[in-house]
DNA sequence: ATGCGTGCAAACGATTTGCAGAGAA
DNA sequence: TTCTCTGCAAATCGTTTGCACGCAT
């Protein structure tokens, strides 16, 4: 069964920094933010942790230009963010605009499984240290 | 300027097949249509056509999985897509609430660059045909 | 001891780019 | 002629996979 999964340190870094990071990661990200806290693992090994939890839908993937961000998966506070390109830094966003997305599918026939909204810009601190 | 592109038989070869395939194909497939007609072309011409096209916002842009599938669309009805996950027909969204990304992150102090919106459900047609 | 999980490097598929030659202006 | 566009092949990039070894069970 699905249940014959060994606990390994790996699984629980992957798994910790995707939780830690706010927003949407690449692979690559991860992996650099898990060297980053002085801890190690195998690029291969954070993609295959990262298929993993995406196959039993534990966390949420989208695909952007060519590649794909992941992101800890938390149903109830479904809410999405504003990243800053430059530092990552992340800013919530109110849900106000949430029953618009039922309410576009249902009128073109569609019943709404899931949504994905993330804007990215650069923040006031990184547009000013550019400059 | 803009103005000092050629017009040329590829040009017109991948806007034209672009146009005659309904719904999003991906760059290889345009690639295989233009041969299967008889034409020749490059798959790198095919590749920075379609970019620059997609740069020129002739044209829609996904990212699905590895990889990006266009599709030919006016520059009016702007970007943003309701997609079956059963048949993967897509339908234009209005653009009504463009403006609200910007306004978002102008309020946080954000200067927006990109945003992603996916909306992903059922169709009527596959919701039938799964009951 | 048994076999899943890991790391490394090679393999892969999609997309991009360097460069010399072809063709539009 | 001039200079952009094209084709081909090599180069990148993100991701996957083969294989031998380590470690959880």
């Amino acid at each position: 069964m699905a249940e014959d999964r060994r606990r390994t340190a790996q699984q629980e870094r992957v798994k910790q920094s995707l939780d830690e990071a706010d927003g949407f990661v690449s692979a690559g990200d991860l992996h650099r933010r898990i060297f980053a806290k002085g801890e190690s693992i195998g690029l291969a090994t954070v993609y295959r942790h990262l298929n993993a939890m995406a196959d039993r839908e534990e966390i949420d993937v989208i695909a952007v230009d060519n590649e794909r961000l992941f992101r800890a998966c938390a149903p109830e506070d479904h809410h999405h963010h504003l990243v800053c390109e430059r530092c990552g830094k992340a800013v919530d966003l109110p849900p106000p605009e949430e029953a618009w997305f039922a309410d576009v599918a249902g009128r073109h026939g569609f019943t709404l499984t899931r949504h994905v909204l993330e804007i990215f810009g650069v923040c006031a601190e990184c547009a000013a240290a550019s400059r």
